[in-house]
DNA sequence: TGGCATATATGCGACGAGCATATATGCTAT
DNA sequence: ATAGCATATATGCTCGTCGCATATATGCCA
């Protein structure tokens, strides 16, 4: 088809190559309430206005990618200093009606708690609730994102499953101590079934993954567990040792 | 920063939104004589005009990224019907110095005998040799790719080894039937470590990945080994029971 | 016919997973 | 104060897989 056999593409004339709109769009998950859930914001303008749809931004021209991402969660809500990695790029030719648009997606991972301490009670953003089947409203309703917004949900929750368990994903869903049986919990939801919980913490432990912090959790209505935090791999791993006292 | 807070991206106005070059590169993976190789192309103008690049073209306005990386390969390797895989989207502002482009890259894997009759000897094209220490010419001379083309290589090579024992990444560089010795020599190649011979092939057939055929090697020097090939998950899982006769 | 290089089968010890059981600990109700 | 509770934490058992070693099979070649 083309004549140009050893180029990456034309030369600088402008005319020669199509342009594209770039949007950044990312995939806010995070786990409340035992649920795993993803924020979403009404759409003020068509198309698909009054929908739901994962927050985004147009990339701007002197800005990074990832950059791009930050901005879109700082501008919807109001998060900084997120998680954040690239998921996958949609650029099928329709995916917007308006023009050829490509998104760059990302997912962000933020814990309970930042999330409700950032998200303002505006009409304008949800806290869905990703299930088996499919994504609702806090209130039940089914909920059909915009674009193609739905896919993009359904691979950063395959993602995020995949990399469960040889990735830093289950820690960037809690604060920095914790209690094993929250990890599990978190696991659990994500994974969408239960895990056995003596291997669960023996491997946890083992692995080098987790590190005893030596302090506890305080006003609990049982006996209260020992805090663990994460160990990032290649830190002086001293996985054994239970160092309870 | 924006004053919009709740729209994805502006409205259709052209003018309203910056545009970019959105290029498709392709690493095209290979192991041919035992060791792990890309195809490089060699440029014929500015910028890093005469340095070795990936092969990629600039997505068209009405074509699908995966059709462009499609188009990418058959312009420039003359290969059709290849495994193909978005790999990641790089994007910062200064990595093409004529204008903002960003560069969707997949990466493509071949078996040997595929690449050898696909490949002509022209010279603007090179089977480059990917080391535990960098890129080399089949000469031996070290290799400096243009643009960011040896990050997008890393990156590449690092993906197939993370999914080397969970996918068909290794059955992509063997022709349809193989004895298992040489599905163990790919994975040694791509892992760049021996591995344990009896323990490699108890886990390849009782895992199911893998099918014997009934037929054996012929010509060779020494004892024929059983033909495998590739069972893809989800049929129905013989996955025990030997079945050499 | 014997030697050689590889394939294939079998056995063994170590280790981790799943599971069950026993004990420890902080809170609460009485 | 004390018993009951819900949870945490420790220990032991069985089983499957892995790494390793050994034994046997098979085709070619000198």
């Amino acid at each position: 088809m083309s004549q140009r056999a050893t180029t990456t593409y034309p030369t600088g004339d402008p005319g020669a190559v199509d342009r594209f709109v770039v949007a950044v769009d990312v995939v806010l998950l995070s786990v409340v309430d035992g649920k795993l859930r993803t924020v979403l914001v009404r759409r003020g303008e068509e198309p698909f206005s009054g929908d739901w749809a994962l927050p985004g931004v147009a990339v701007r021209s002197g800005e990074a990618l990832e950059d791009a991402a930050a901005r879109a969660l700082a501008d919807k809500a109001r998060l900084n200093e997120t998680f954040l990695e690239q998921l996958y790029t949609f650029g099928i030719p329709d995916r917007d009606p308006r023009s050829r648009a490509i998104s760059v997606s990302y997912y962000a991972l933020v814990p309970e708690l930042a999330l409700r301490a950032a998200l303002d009670e505006s009409s304008e953003l949800v806290l869905a609730v990703i299930d088996h089947d499919g994504i609702h409203h806090p209130d039940g309703r089914e909920l059909a994102p915009a674009f193609d917004h739905a896919r993009i949900l359904a691979t950063a929750v395959e993602r995020i499953r995949g990399k469960l368990d040889y990735s830093s994903v289950g820690f960037e869903l809690l604060p920095r101590r914790f209690p094993l049986r929250e990890l599990q919990a978190i696991h659990e939801t994500i994974l969408g079934q239960p895990l056995n919980k003596d291997s669960f913490r023996r491997r946890m432990i083992t692995s080098g993954r987790v590190r005893a912090t030596g302090v506890r959790e305080v006003d609990t209505p049982y006996r209260p567990a020992e805090l663990y935090e994460f160990a990032p791999p290649g830190e002086s791993t001293q996985a054994n040792e239970t160092e309870t006292r």
